[in-house]
DNA sequence: CGCGACGTTGATTTGCCTCAACGATTGTGG
DNA sequence: CCACAATCGTTGAGGCAAATCAACGTCGCG
């Protein structure tokens, strides 16, 4: 079970795990691998799992009246990533969630997560502490965009994440940060002149 | 303890609690009289509180380098208020909450809440769920600002809190919904030459 | 190799901001 | 309780950041 080994230690910087405990957290686990451009969460669909990214990236965007795809999350290895809102509630999905690379992921599933947290307390803990930060992430999103221009944004985001940066599509990064991909492009290059 | 009751069936929505319970609950909360334009959190001190409201109307929010003010949080009774990156972490705000009606609250401090949920552990489901929704509700403000125009995000927020929208000053909304005062009165101008 | 997805560049448009000046309302001290 | 100041909201003119539109480059994949 090596595969598993990675949301081992990660719900170990949270909370500690007896042997016997981990064993029951891995048994609910399931491993997916997903290529790119696929989704694993798609509008109308109750989303089932809370995904773990073992390997490679992805977002979850909603697309709008017009057409227009405005992306909520990116995620890369060590992250997760979902439609929080579909699978919290267990309600039909309004994002699509899509890989960018391929990549490996592990999930569990909403009715697992409940088990879980009965049979170890200890859980319902790690779920508040990991939900806090999210919560906290958001905030500081929010205060970003309404307090600062689009080229200020990008380069916070840059300095932040820049294994993100450079890694994911342009046009996921800019309708992350909340303009089109032409603007970022004049934001590049106009980098690319000063230096 | 009347005045407890309120925040007592607030917690019993989502979990349920012995007399015992309750009684050391209540035990460690603390009420405060605040008045109008005071402030419960300023930048640079530590946020102590988590604050439910009982009655009254506050609102946090950012002041910028440029001097402008970007409401993150607006509060009404049987709300939560406070600089939760502050108060979660336990470093200095970034936030000022201030009252915009006089207003009574009902706070908890930090190492209250940590005993609380040693000692009740179902105290600890409490917060997972109640910040699990606080998550969502960011999440779904974020894709209505990225989604949509000023007037829209105006029209989708009086619908859905016209209590809040008609209670607050103007100031207060328009920073919360991200453009200017003056361009909400012309907003709210257009409306009803169009009635 | 050729097609489709992704990114670039420039011209034009627009949503919202800024600034300034003026009403309206609230609250406070005499 | 009134007068007047301070705060809050309104209106219009002009400006700017970023969107939109369109056309073209480029890269990776089948």
């Amino acid at each position: 079970m090596d595969e598993f080994i990675p949301i081992v230690n990660y719900v170990e910087r949270y909370i500690q795990l007896t042997e016997d405990e981990k064993e029951y957290f891995v048994s609910l686990l399931r491993i997916s691998r997903i290529k790119k451009k696929q989704y694993i969460v798609q509008p109308e669909f109750v989303c089932k799992y809370r995904s773990y990214i073992i390997s490679g990236a992805m977002r979850a965007y909603l697309v709008d009246d017009k057409g227009k795809e405005h992306t909520v999350v990116i995620s890369i290895e060590d992250w997760w990533i979902s439609d929080f809102n579909s699978y919290l509630n267990q309600e039909p999905a309004t994002l699509f969630v899509e890989a960018l690379e391929d990549s490996v992921i592990i999930q569990i599933d909403f009715h697992s997560e409940q088990m879980l947290m009965e049979r170890i307390p200890k859980f319902e803990r790690f779920f508040r502490l990991i939900t806090q930060r999210s919560f906290a992430f958001l905030q500081k999103r929010i205060l970003s965009n309404l307090s600062k221009g689009a080229e200020e944004r990008y380069d916070e985001f840059v300095s932040k994440y820049p294994a993100i940066a450079n890694r994911v599509p342009q046009y996921a990064l800019a309708s992350y940060l909340g303009f089109s991909t032409e603007f970022l492009s004049k934001i590049r290059n106009r980098k690319t002149k000063k230096t």
